[in-house]
RNA sequence: GGCCCCGUCGUCUAGCCAGGUCCAGGACACCAGGUUUUCAUCCUGGUAACACGGGUUCGAAUCCCGUCGGGGUCACCA
């Protein structure tokens, strides 16, 4: 590890949204390199698009980020305690990181572009000073009417300042404050990329164009503020997605031009949907649009789930390019019995993976540790300090992944199942606090009981409620399923309901009605009389929940507690 | 369409750079058995891939060429 503490990577994402797994990814990889390497991750935030930029969506990003503990050493400062100011319970942070994520020790910000104009503008005098980079004067139409014109000849359209362009004449306009774009003078010579990951790849000089610098509104593109900040900002690696290759040759010749470094570049394959389908936030829209029933009534009554107007409906069903807010789409989509696709980190956050698991999965998208277990098979189930500590570049991968929903749910299932007992209630109440509320209320103080009885049973925390939701039915509330009825309670020898009956006193005096006691009566029970445990155990299931399938016997009556279970069974024994 | 990248089981991948130990290993999914009071677990086993065609070589998943296929990109978005 020689020159380790000069590792700079950066993460840089457009504030336009919610976090997205590609995105993810990316920061992961950054992440981990800089901390391989002893070195530093900065956030950066790209928002010199106006139009589509929010600080919301920016504080969103923040919030993603150190919800997955993917911790910035620079960058925009979040707090817990700024957290809570914003709604956002403290919890949400990492308890193993520190208390406060980002900062400025190098004095290399501040992070967010808009707030950098001044740095990007003197750059960009510069260059026009040395006739390296020029204003440019065409309107839109007239750059349609040359990009059309080249379509017609089919050739591709580059933009290249004209021969006869009038320097001094220009410099005058722009001076005047006449709108304009600043374009960068490309030289007309091949750019050789080196990649990390693709190796050496060259780029003719015919392919590229005058590109644009700063756009007439003042802010500089990507380009140029991308180039600008990394080298102000000491990056010496750039990891991101292989849609960015083309784009580096630019950047490279920029580099030139104003006499900064390249960093190593590493492009990574992308990610897509299972089908092949690009991930898209509109996917959400598009599974609801699709499932969105014809008939006028349903959706009226679809719509009352939500805050929307029917013609606000109606214009997003017309518009497939139209996006709803995801509290709607998440209304509409329950009253359709319907779940969204996740896309977004907080997508995933709400259905109840855990943040550890997110990061594991899609850290083998693309990339593996290439290590063996003892017994040959691979390494695959990692955390957080194991990428921090093996994540190379020369094990990322070059082709395109598909995001495979099952495997995460495997995952995710398993490290639910491996966490400490106590781990699990902390995540569970900590997710409920943040999307299911009314459960712990509900759920009082069989909480625990309950964290015990749904933790080897579920996929993810969103699927709690499912294993033991005859707990929350009122105690007359339970609904027979008519075949277990008759399987397990009207057949046999003795009969379920006989059963029932004989073991109805037992239940009625226990002293203790812990799920241990409880367990070790019915086991008595069956031995006095040489049952079969599934002689007491499935009529017993079907009399307190409605039908045979629930969590373990002792866990199920416990969470009805005595009286309530003595009340159910009094019930089925009365009514069938 | 131009340019660029990629191509191992259904999916993610190991192996490729330094050709033989690979009739290709693992994970998820799937199928079949088994354990268990139901469910969920858990255990055992199984199906399943080197895109195609040439070449180099004693020998190619590994090196070279071509074909086909997939993807990215061609903005005053990032």
């Amino acid at each position: 590890m020689t020159a380790a503490a000069s590792v700079i990577t950066r993460f840089a994402p457009s504030p336009t949204g919610h976090l997205h797994v590609g995105g993810v990814r990316t920061a992961l990889f950054c992440w981990a390199y800089a901390r391989r390497h002893g070195g530093r991750f900065i956030l950066r935030i790209e928002d010199t698009d106006q139009k589509r930029s929010s600080e919301d969506a920016a504080r969103g990003i923040l919030e993603d980020l150190a919800w997955l503990g993917i911790h910035w050493d620079e960058g925009p400062i979040w707090a817990p305690r700024h957290a809570a100011a914003a709604g956002v319970h403290p919890h949400s942070v990492a308890d193993s990181g520190p208390t406060t994520i980002g900062g400025d020790p190098r004095s290399v910000g501040p992070f967010f572009q808009a707030q950098r104009l001044d740095i990007y503008n003197r750059h960009l005098d510069a260059l026009i000073e040395r006739d390296l980079a020029y204003p440019a004067f065409d309107t839109a139409e007239e750059l349609d009417a040359l990009r059309r014109e080249a379509a017609t000849r089919k050739e591709t359209f580059r933009y290249r300042r004209r021969p006869g362009y009038d320097r001094d004449a220009a410099l005058r306009r722009l001076r005047a404050g006449e709108p304009c774009v600043v374009r960068f003078r490309m030289p007309d010579e091949p750019v050789r990329v080196t990649d990390a990951v693709l190796g050496e790849i060259d780029f003719t000089e015919e392919h590229l164009d005058d590109f644009v610098l700063r756009k007439a509104d003042g802010f500089p593109t990507y380009h140029f503020a991308v180039v600008v900040d990394d080298e102000l900002m000491g990056v010496t690696h750039v990891l991101r997605g292989q849609e960015h290759l083309n784009n580096t040759p630019r950047h490279v010749a920029l580099q030139r031009a104003l006499g900064f470094r390249t960093p190593v570049y590493a492009h990574m394959p992308l990610i897509f949907n299972a089908d092949g389908s690009k991930m898209s936030k509109r996917d959400k829209d598009k599974a609801v649009r699709r499932a969105m029933p014809a008939a006028a009534d349903t959706q009226a009554s679809v719509m009352a789930a939500t805050s929307l107007s029917p013609s606000d409906l109606a214009t997003w069903l017309a518009d497939k390019t139209r996006q709803l807010p995801t509290d709607a789409l998440l209304s509409i989509a329950r009253a359709l019995d319907l779940s969204l696709p996740e896309i977004d980190v907080e997508d995933f956050r709400r259905s109840g993976y855990l943040p550890e698991v997110l990061c594991n999965y899609l850290s083998l998208l693309g990339w593996n540790p290439g290590m063996k277990h003892a017994d040959g098979t691979d390494l695959d189930r990692f955390d957080m300090t194991f990428l921090a500590e093996h994540f190379s570049l020369d094990r990322i991968g070059k082709s395109n992944a598909k995001f495979d929903r099952d495997k995460l749910l495997a995952f995710n299932q398993a490290a639910v199942a491996a966490l400490p007992p106590a781990e699990f209630d902390r995540r569970w109440r900590e997710w409920c606090e943040r999307y299911d509320p009314a459960l712990p209320a509900l759920l009082g103080d069989r909480f625990a009981l309950a964290a015990r009885a749904v933790q080897p049973r579920i996929r993810t925390l969103g699927q709690c409620r499912e294993p033991i939701a005859f707990a929350l039915w009122p105690d007359d509330g339970v609904t027979f399923d008519e075949k277990a009825v008759e399987k397990t309670l009207r057949k046999g020898d003795p009969t379920g309901l006989a059963v029932l009956r004989d073991f109805l006193p037992t239940l009625e005096s226990l002293a203790d009605f812990a799920p241990e006691a409880i367990d070790a009566a019915a086991t008595a029970f069956c031995e006095s009389r040489s049952l079969g445990m599934g002689k007491l155990a499935q009529p017993l299931r079907v009399a307190v929940t409605g039908s045979t399938v629930s969590p373990g016997l002792g866990e199920t009556l416990g969470l009805i507690g005595r009286e309530g279970a003595v009340r159910r069974i009094r019930r089925c024994l009365e009514t069938l």
